[in-house]
DNA sequence: CACAATTATGAGCAAACATTCAGGTCTTGC
DNA sequence: GCAAGACCTGAATGTTTGCTCATAATTGTG
């Protein structure tokens, strides 16, 4: 949090077996403890602790707290893009209720690693520029495939698919994070399955 | 010099009408500041000053700064149950399109003063255990209230009321919060008419 | 006016935190 | 077996922040 001039010290470049291994007991180490303690709460020194390595080490590897927390995330929006490129180009003139199934299913099932660990991303993420955008430019993308498809598909009938499109995207991801990660969990099956009658139903009218 | 002892009591008991006056200045500053800024950011002095008082005065009417947030958490939950009621006893015996609608409607209604407050609200929630029981308890009694209707309503053709009451419930909350904090914010209007059109399209099957 | 109760002030304290650095230990290559 | 560099350590540093306290100003009352 300091206002000087950002002092880029670029993480190191791991070159023994022991630094990359070092490297993925911190990322681990911090997604459990982001996702126990949320972000303010998680502290760089909790990290290090349950990481089994000092907090000298820690920063060896990350320039700062918030580039834990960001590459976390870019590595959940990875596996996300993978999942809906996938997707995609799997189902393209099947039944409008095959692709939000495969869409719902492939949200739900990367979400069940770590689940309290992503609403800390999405809710507390940092203010980083360069990962915001690049949440923002998936979201406008998705929202960008799901309205052309909505617009084309013979099954749909709805007059404003651009806010349409913004509503299911929106629905798909909030209600997946929350209800997976809420206290009393709900049964992911039946989720799914209410969750892709809703949105079918909706956009048959 | 007196000897006081009610210096133990942390929060004053205003009985002047200037003290009243102080205690709504902060609570006003503390929305502004918390949706500006978030609730970690929001920092108690930034608070203060906008306010236009003393930090000193600030920690005459809050014990700590949890508490300013709870204060504004807990009367955003006062208004929604309000609401809430207010539409259970309008219009018990109607279409189920229309009582999605009022829902949607006075939810959406009750969100567009401070709407970037109100997501810090939900989702960087204090663990103060009194509230966050609040938060759940009004949520269950939703859920419930809902679950009921679905079940008794001759429209509604959906086996798994449960988990359908649950979905409905958080995707309205959620959806609602983050759209119209959103960005670019989406047209309310558009937002009710498409929300309550899922809604009830998925219930009706 | 007097004088007590209430309200306001803001410099400063203590704790928490992210981050640094001077100096260790371990691996690798020869 | 021995440098050289990769990797690790953790007390120390500087900053931020929630919050206190001694004191001052304002208001109510007789």
């Amino acid at each position: 949090m300091t206002p000087d001039q950002r002092r880029i010290q670029p993480r190191k470049q791991p070159r023994q077996v022991r630094a990359e291994l070092t490297r993925q007991r911190i990322l681990t180490a911090a997604a459990h403890v982001f996702g126990e303690h949320g972000y303010a709460a998680g502290t760089t020194n909790r990290i290090a602790e349950r990481a089994g390595i000092s907090i000298g080490s820690l920063y060896q590897y990350f320039p700062n707290k918030d580039a834990i927390l960001a590459e976390l995330l870019v590595r959940h929006l990875d596996d996300g893009a993978a999942i809906a490129e996938r997707v995609q180009r799997e189902v393209l003139p099947g039944p409008i209720e095959e692709v939000f199934r495969l869409f719902v299913h492939g949200a739900i099932e990367s979400h069940l690693d770590e689940p309290r660990l992503l609403r800390v991303l999405l809710e507390q993420a940092p203010k980083s520029t360069d990962v915001l955008e690049k949440v923002e430019r998936m979201k406008t993308h998705l929202v960008g495939y799901l309205r052309a498809l909505l617009d084309e598909h013979p099954e749909v009938r709805i007059a404003d698919t651009e806010t349409a499109a913004r509503l299911i995207v929106t629905t798909a991801e909030l209600v997946i994070h929350q209800l997976v990660a809420d206290h009393e969990p709900v049964d992911t099956g039946r989720l799914e399955d209410e969750m892709v009658a809703m949105l079918t139903r909706y956009v048959k009218g």
